[in-house]
This record gives C-alpha cells, sequence and structure tokens, in this order.
RNA sequence: GCACCCUUAGCUCAGUGGAUAGAGCGUUCGCCUCCGGAGCGAAAGGCCAUGGGUUCGAAUCCCGUAGGGUGCACCA
C-alpha cells in the first residue's frame, strides 16, 4: 500500500480536487511529532478564496473517519496526517521481507538501454586515486539503472591511442629495456616517459618523431603496432587487477583505436554535410551560431583528435546498441568537449543528440596541490586500496581478533570504505584527497553502514536466523521502530532518484539514514530479551535492515560481510 | 576577454519553494556485570558570500556583485 498516494486522494477528494493536483505537494514534515506526511493548505487559499488555517481545519475535520489514517490535524496552514502505524510496519515489512534481494528493484527502465562510458583511464599512465571517481561512480550508476529494469552498456573507452603512444615509442627506443618494461609495467613506462617530456623540451625535434611514429600506428605499420600492443596488453594487466579489486567489470573494452579505421567515414559524412571547414590549416566544425568555440575534426598534420574518436565513438554505439540514453563520466573540466562534440551530432541532424549526457563530477586534488602523474605528485589507487585494507585489518586485529576470514573481511570493509567515501557527496563537489580523512572509519562511514548490517546480522544469527511468520505489526508502534519502517519504505524511491538525478549520493546518504535509524532502535528497544511476541515482531525489524542494507550497498557495488 | 562550476557550523557536506536550516568529523561531557562501543545520547558551534527582484512564503527561483575553481585550436 503506498500511503502517500491514498492520502493524496483522500485530500483531493475532500478538497474536490484530482489527487494528480494533491500528490506533489505533499511532504513529511521536519518533525515526526508533527506527523507522516504533511500538506500545506496556501496553494488552496486562492481557489477556496479562504484562509489556508481554515481551509486546513475543515479539511481535517473531513477526513476524521478515513480508515489508514490514525488521525488528521490541522495545524495553523497545515495539515498533518498521523498514519495508523501497525498497518504501516506491515505494509513495509512483509513487502521486504517477502521480496529479499528484489526488494527495492523496479521495471522502470524495461525495455529501454543506457550505455555508459566509465573509468575510460589513459593506458601507459599508472591507475590514480584520480580515476577512482569515473570508475566507482559509473559503476554505481551501472548498478542502479540495472536494477531498475534498464538494459545496461558498461564502456571502458580507453585512453588508448593519440600522439602519446608515439612519445612512448620514441622513448623506449632510446632509453628504454625491454627486460625493464616487462620487470617494472607501467612504472617503467612512466619513467621513460617522463624522461621523453624532460628531453623534448631541449630537443622539440622529438614531438616530430613522436608525431611520425602515431602516424605510423594509424597507416597500420608493423613495428608501431606490434609496439603499441605490447604497452596495451601491459597496462590492461595492470589495470584489471585494480578493477577486480574495486568489483567493477565492463561489458566492453572498446577504447579510442577500436576507432581508428572508423573515423574516415564519419570524417566524410561531416564533409558531405557541409559542416567541415578549413582554418588554420586544420579542419574544424564552426560552432558560432552555438555560442561555442569551433570543434577541430582534423590537424593540420591529417591526425586526429579528442573530438573526432568521441564523434566516431557516438555513432557507432548508437548503431550498436540503439541507447535511450549514453552517459559520460568525466571530470567537469570536460565540459566545454562534450558540448561542442554533441554540436557537432546535433548539426548533423541526428535528434538523438539529446539523448547524449555529459555526466560531470568535482577534480580531486591532493593537500600539497594538483594531481600530475608526470611529476609524480599521485597517490596510486592499489596503494590507497592497501592501505585502506590494511588500516582495517589493524581495527580488526584490536575489536575482533577472532574473526574467522580475517583477510577477506578487511578487503571487503577497506575497499568498501574507499568506494563509499566517493559516493558519499554530490558528484560536482570538488575532492582534497586527505589519508586522514580516508581512513577514519568513524560516523558516516562505508564501515559504519557495514557494521550497522553485521551487527544485525549477528541478532539474527543468535534468534537462529527465523522468527514467527505471524508478526503482530501492533507492537512495533514506537517511534524508533516507525522511523525504521519509513526509511524501509522509501528505499525504493531513493534508487529511482539517485537514477533520475544521476547521483549514488542520494542512495548512499539514504543508507546511512537507515544505519542511524537502525542503531537508535537497537539501543532503545532490547529485542532477543523482550517478551516472545515483542521479540518475534522487532526480529522482523532487524531482517528487513539487514535485508535493505545488503541490497543498497551491492547498488553501490559494495560488499557487506556478516561479521566484520 | 568569453564561458562553465562552486560559495550553508572550525572542517567535509545534506537540505533546491513551505513549519524551529540538519548530519558527520573535530572539541567538551555522559553511556559496555546488558542483543557487537567501527556504537548511542548530550553540549557548544550558522546574518545560508553579498546587493536587488519575484512570491502569501526564498538557503532554495531570477538578475547583479565579490571570492574560489576550471575550460577556451591542433593533448586526452
Amino acid at each position: 500500500m503506498d500511503f502517500k498516494n491514498e492520502i493524496a486522494k483522500q485530500i483531493a477528494h475532500a478538497a474536490g480536487l484530482q489527487a494528480e493536483e494533491v500528490l506533489p505537494f505533499l511532504e513529511v514534515p521536519p518533525n515526526a511529532e508533527m506527523g507522516d506526511f504533511a500538506y500545506p493548505c496556501f496553494r488552496l487559499a486562492k481557489v477556496l478564496r479562504q484562509a489556508p488555517n481554515q481551509i486546513a481545519a475543515q479539511l481535517a475535520e473531513k477526513m476524521q473517519d478515513v480508515a489508514f489514517l490514525q488521525k488528521v490535524e490541522a495545524a495553523g496552514p497545515y495539515l498533518n496526517f498521523f498514519v495508523d502505524k501497525s498497518l504501516f510496519s506491515r505494509s513495509v515489512l512483509t513487502k521486504v521481507l517477502q521480496q529479499q534481494a528484489d526488494y527495492g528493484k523496479s521495471e522502470l527502465g524495461k525495455g529501454k538501454t543506457i550505455v555508459i562510458d566509465y573509468s575510460s583511464p589513459n593506458i601507459a599512465k599508472p591507475f590514480h586515486v584520480g580515476h577512482l571517481r569515473s570508475t566507482v561512480i559509473g559503476n554505481a550508476l551501472y548498478q542502479i539503472h540495472q536494477a531498475l529494469g534498464y538494459h545496461c552498456v558498461g564502456i571502458n573507452h580507453l585512453g588508448d591511442w593519440g600522439t602519446q603512444f608515439g612519445k612512448l615509442i620514441v622513448a623506449y627506443q632510446k632509453w628504454g629495456s625491454k627486460e625493464a618494461v616487462e620487470e617494472q609495467g607501467i612504472q617503467e613506462l612512466m619513467r621513460i616517459y617522463v624522461k621523453f617530456h624532460e628531453e623534448a623540451e631541449k630537443d622539440p625535434s622529438l614531438d616530430d618523431e613522436a608525431r611520425g611514429w602515431f602516424v605510423k600506428m594509424q597507416n597500420g605499420e608493423e613495428e608501431a603496432i606490434r609496439l603499441w600492443k605490447w604497452f596495451y596488453d601491459i597496462s590492461i594487466r595492470e589495470f584489471e587487477r585494480v578493477y577486480k579489486m574495486l568489483g567493477v567489470s565492463f561489458d566492453a573494452y572498446t577504447g579510442e583505436s577500436f576507432y581508428n579505421d572508423k573515423m574516415a567515414p564519419v570524417v566524410e559524412e561531416l564533409k558531405e554535410k557541409g559542416l567541415l571547414k578549413e582554418s588554420e590549416g586544420a579542419m574544424i566544425v564552426d560552432l558560432e551560431d552555438e555560442n561555442m568555440p569551433p570543434c577541430l575534426i582534423i590537424r593540420k598534420d591529417g591526425g586526429t583528435l579528442y573530438a573526432t574518436r568521441d564523434i566516431t565513438a557516438a555513432l557507432y554505439r548508437k548503431k550498436t546498441y540503439n541507447f535511450d540514453k549514453c552517459l559520460y563520466l568525466t571530470a567537469l573540466d570536460q565540459n566545454l568537449h562534450f558540448a561542442q562534440w554533441f554540436a557537432v551530432i546535433k548539426k548533423m541532424g541526428y535528434d538523438w543528440y539529446k539523448d547524449l549526457i555529459h555526466v560531470p563530477f568535482g577534480l580531486v586534488s591532493l593537500e600539497s596541490g594538483k594531481l600530475s602523474t608526470r611529476h609524480g605528485h599521485v597517490v596510486l589507487m592499489e596503494e590507497l586500496l592497501n592501505q585502506s585494507i590494511s588500516e582495517t585489518s589493524r581495527i580488526i586485529a584490536e575489536k575482533n581478533p577472532n574473526l574467522e576470514n580475517k583477510d577477506e573481511v578487511a578487503k571487503q570493509v577497506g575497499i568498501g570504505a574507499v568506494i563509499f567515501n566517493d559516493l558519499y557527496n554530490s558528484r560536482i563537489k570538488d575532492v582534497v584527497f586527505s589519508w586522514e580523512r580516508m581512513l577514519n572509519f568513524d560516523g558516516e562511514t562505508g564501515p559504519y553502514v557495514q557494521y550497522t548490517h553485521a551487527r544485525a546480522c549477528s541478532i539474527l544469527k543468535k534468534a537462529g536466523n527465523t522468527f514467527a511468520a505471524d508478526v503482530d505489526f501492533s507492537l512495533l508502534g514506537d517511534a524508533a521502530s516507525t522511523a525504521v519502517c519509513k526509511l524501509l519504505a522509501d528505499y525504493p524511491a531513493k534508487i529511482a532518484e539517485a537514477a533520475a538525478k544521476l547521483e549514488p549520493y542520494i542512495l548512499t546518504r539514504h543508507l546511512v539514514d537507515l544505519a542511524q535509524a537502525f542503531n537508535k532502535f537497537y539501543h532503545d528497544n532490547p529485542i532477543l530479551n523482550s517478551e516472545e511476541a515483542t521479540k518475534n515482531a522487532r526480529l522482523a525489524v532487524v531482517s528487513a535492515v539487514a535485508i535493505v542494507l545488503k541490497n543498497g550497498l551491492a547498488l553501490l557495488g559494495i560488499q557487506a560481510p556478516e561479521q566484520m
């Protein structure tokens, strides 16, 4: 039963309106003592030509006998509703306990396809904290949409093509060795890449040489491709190690190199449509009428660019997946780039340009300043995860030394902490990375939610993981129990809201709210030590909370150990 | 110069048209002979950057200003 909907109907009936006119304005009072739902009557004042206070009083009068309402009260201009608590908890809890792992899922996105482009790191560079956000937010949006019934396609659009590989080839030939690259992997690639930049400052002809090698790659020349592929394989192996730790996977690894042979026809199409024009030796699409700088398509040396590849990839994805939406998870500083090439797609006459969505997030920096791979000014992803895991191990050794499979749990909690932290605020906020904050597991953190889940599991275990089916819901009338039930009831709507706003934090925060409400419930109400019927009813609450916390964490890409 | 984003408690952030602006961290004080203290309770801490406007009502919407961040031609 959807109480909000039913109340809207009742108000509409009493006020002579349609339920749809009422529903959007139904709200939750700031304080639970004021009621479970509220309707402000200000907006009726004009229509009914009466003061809001009077309207509220009259409507309250008319609704005294509604069965599922315990009480309707006029508080000044507000109409406050108190739902029948036992009816409410029955409705929520039976649903959660029946649906279990499916609670929260829906068919909102049935038949729709959503392509999500996330993580997309540049290969041949180490995977660092700057890559975390795209990876983790993208993965959460993937899981969330999947729960809503969408068909999701996760794409890792690797930065695996471009002049930087020409640079790498030159650097390898001049200063590298096969042994060193095989032994040290990306670290060695990084070393020679940095060396290249140092040398190129003194000798600009190195840049021309690098561009030359990239042209060879584009032409498919054997030696160039062989080296590139070698660098590629080494990088992917290292990335996959990190993805495995994070529990993230992709449906396709079609990176930029994948589009190498697919760009020519697209450039041809731009030409045919009269969009391409020469400027300063390069080929551009003019966007003056869109109030933006031009979009560069072909360099004066004939090379392709970022935008060329993104446009080609978008056309390919539309053809291959026929998506309803295509999301791009990148930092906010790429705003203009996306706005530009989206506009090019529009000019090409494709009305699905409006289904292309840049999902930006704020920049990550260190307390000591900007991230810079070249200057070694980074925190590597593996280092971060390992630090978090070892901090977790330390805490386990202190608090729960007899825990079985400690190492496994330390991984789940340590990695969960990192993921949770990144999904806790709205995307757009800049992040200043801090070890101190990162490794503090008190308060609104992943470990807190996991701990709450483990605690709930522990109680259930002590009760033999079972309770009687005929729950007496009237025993759950206290404020703490009601607060928990309300949050359980709101959970499905929060998933939908997170998807609509493309903001996983909506879900993350809800889980924190639920964990807080549960911990209060736990402190206020003895469970195992209470009288049989009460114990049974409270176990139903504990069980439902465990289910929802676990489901919610799963959508964020975080595991929920039963002990920690 | 033009464009985009941000500004709410000491710090990190929720709240985006309605009732007394909320969390967490940090600080201070309580709570384990009692279901897991990675917990719970309480205190202190706010001119919601600023000036106008719209509205019965603005932290929330619109315009201006200031401060901070970012982007603007052959990197991605």
